[in-house]
DNA sequence: AGGAACAAAAAGTCAGACTTATTTGTCACA
DNA sequence: TGTGACAAATAAGTCTGACTTTTTGTTCCT
């Protein structure tokens, strides 16, 4: 999914933006560049160019006299595709998880209303196709085909809403959606009732039934959070 | 509230970043650094990490042999907050403020409810406050003083949900409602009805009863979208 | 026409010298 | 004793030039 190695700054890259993300380096901690390319055996060039990128992302700051100083957690660009696939990948990814479920409670429904509203006869078909290859591989433990379809399913309405700013999420929710499935507990088949309602949002996007668009997938995304524990007490 | 010219690079971002968004450089343009180098008069070696920003921000792609290859829209970080100052500055400024104002519209009342639980005392308080500010600030033309409290009421809500990346919208939604005041058709006083919502909102989340609090902050936002004429036929 | 060898182009990398801003420490003076 | 100015140290910032690597396009041979 992403880049590996597009050149020496970025396996810099992949080594320090998750140490710094994963509280490594405490906030307030002060590298030197030159230091980091000694440890890295990269030239200045190249370490600085990588710590550009990550002053970019506002994980760090560098100053003159002073050093490269990492950034409180408070300053991240916490919707940087990159910071929240470091994040995920390493000691934060609970917190994390549970950030971006309840952030997906708050925007799916509303794209799934809007998606209603401004989806093409194309885009319903392809989201009718995934929830049909959802119900299709909802049961014997065929969570990967399930899985397949169900970010699928996601993605369509994402970007079937018109927003740009939601279908950017699609691949945060991808990642969400894959991570519990391949690291959390998910051994058995998927909940039934989850299922009928990714038919029933189909259908009701189909139809060009926003509100019933919305309120089901409001549904989907409490079941959500409440396999997180995450509700109203 | 910017950091204009942190060093070289940071001032070629801040042309060439407005220029790439605003679609003066058409997707798949080929850029050569040494060129660009030339046009800023700036080193290769400046030159290149200003490219690696805005690599990172998927505004452009470096490929060997290629050049440096202008990204369609659709793979920006459209969530970069520097992404997002340069479009509110160009020409995408109506698309893009119309594409927050949904983002809020979505997130808020979520970020609300979420408040009603979760806020300290503190920010109770602080909430009041800011709600008080707006009242005394409603009539006699005091935009300015009134935008002040607004924005800062906004933001506190979005600390109090006790999300970080809802916490984090803080800066972009009070760069909308600054736009709205300052450039968008803001001449009367604000609508006393909105005014109204937000004492109630205040009042909803000090009493923790987050049903109330979200369904009074939806009003908002529909009032947000119904300004910019974004509504359900 | 198909494929392999070759040449050109542009980004990528490195090393070293030099500049500049910022901090810190010192010393004299009130 | 405190304070202000000045000097030194430090680490990032900048520039330049040489070299490497990858990719692409062309050409030539079968």
């Amino acid at each position: 999914m992403s880049t590996p190695g597009r050149g020496l700054h970025g396996r810099v890259l992949d080594s320090l933006g998750p140490a710094i993300t994963a509280g490594e380096y405490p906030p307030g901690s002060v590298l030197r560049t030159d230091e980091l390319a000694q440890h890295f055996e990269v030239s200045r060039s190249v370490m600085r160019e990588a710590v550009r990128v990550l002053e970019s992302m506002h994980l760090v700051q560098s100053r003159r006299r002073v050093g490269v100083t990492v950034q409180p957690k408070s300053a991240w660009n916490v919707y940087d595709p990159q910071v929240i696939r470091w994040r995920l990948a390493g000691a934060d990814r609970p917190h994390q998880l549970r950030s971006l479920t309840v952030l997906r409670s708050a925007i799916e429904p509303v794209a799934a209303g809007l998606a209603a509203r401004h989806a093409t006869a194309e885009q319903c078909a392809e989201l009718t196709e995934c929830a049909l290859g959802m119900v299709a591989n909802s049961r014997g433990h065929q969570l990967e085909a399930y899985l397949v379809h169900d970010m699928a399913f996601h993605r369509v309405i994402l970007a079937a809403s018109g927003n740009e700013m939601f279908a950017r999420l699609g691949d945060v929710v991808a990642e969400v959606l894959a991570g519990r499935t391949h690291h959390e507990v998910m051994f058995e088949d998927p909940d039934p009732a989850a299922v009928t309602l990714h038919v029933q949002v189909a259908e009701a996007v189909r139809a060009g039934d926003a509100a019933r668009a919305e309120e089901l997938t409001r549904q989907i995304t409490v079941g959500a959070l409440q396999e997180l524990d995450i509700l109203a007490p």
